[in-house]
DNA sequence: CTGATAGTTGATACTTACTATCAATAACTT
DNA sequence: AAGTTATTGATAGTAAGTATCAACTATCAG
């Protein structure tokens, strides 16, 4: 069974745990990015949260980011996307019709970064991966 | 033996196939990104080539990325650089403190995006992946 | 509960990485 | 050489943030 996480107390609890304020602001943005499933920008949440200043939503997003509740991605043309992130360890797929990110977790990427290990110089410090579909709504609904 | 591309007269000769007209400020664009072997930014091909717009760089580093012979990739935080392309199919690997970038041909990854196929609702339609490391100059000449 | 203190906020201005516009120019075509 | 049409470049605009800094407010110590 795959381990989902991302309840709103538990994202709040962890702000908390990392020694940073519960404002009514943050967690309005929680809030809004838990009502949210697909992709969104941050432009999305700062238009939907009136009441928050522009700067607080991008500020509160990168801090998400960090705490890993939040994945933050980009579309082939590099507009960025944030999603939120449920699945323990995991990469997206997203849609290049509708924007439609689906999370999946794999293994296969982890086999491959540790072959890597032994051919690469260096250390390895991350990665990022984003897979590129039609979602099967868009391809139903496509003239081509 | 891996295939190498990218020669100055092939990039030319691709463009003329792609039906595009081949002008001084296109040579000068393809000349000083051969000249270039790490990750660089437009702003430092604009810089460099004083004698071409810097519209014009950004759009003829486009034709080029559409062109194969140049990729876009992206730092952790999403800072876009290109970096020209020499092999046929591969990755990148992404030094995280002096933007150093190598290509690496994978099958893995490869073999991961079929699996994928079978896992995956919808059609598949291009993917991105960089790896992040810190390079063995760079850690050698760390204090941490 | 009451300050004190230090993290947060928001308005504004600025930055980076582009893209749109459009008149002037230069490549290919014949 | 002339014509056609792609290309260019100056300029202005957009998207996605980030820096600044005075005003504010969570949290803690008492």
């Amino acid at each position: 069974m795959i381990s989902t996480r991302t309840s709103q107390p538990d994202v709040i609890a962890a702000l908390e745990d990392a020694g940073l304020r519960i404002t009514g602001q943050r967690r309005q943005v929680v809030a809004a990015i838990e009502r949210r499933d697909g992709g969104f920008s941050a432009e999305d949440i700062a238009g939907e949260l009136e009441g928050v200043g522009r700067a607080t939503v991008y500020r509160t997003l990168k801090l998400l980011v960090k705490a890993d509740v939040l994945c933050k991605l980009a579309l082939p043309d590099g507009t960025p996307m944030y999603s939120p992130s449920r699945l323990e360890h995991h990469h997206h797929s997203v849609c290049t019709s509708c924007g439609a990110v689906e999370e999946f977790r794999d293994t296969t990427v982890e086999r491959f970064l540790r072959s890597l290990t032994r051919e690469i110089e260096g250390e390895i410090v991350g990665h990022r991966m984003e897979v590129f579909i039609r979602c099967l709504s868009c391809l139903g609904s496509s003239s081509s």
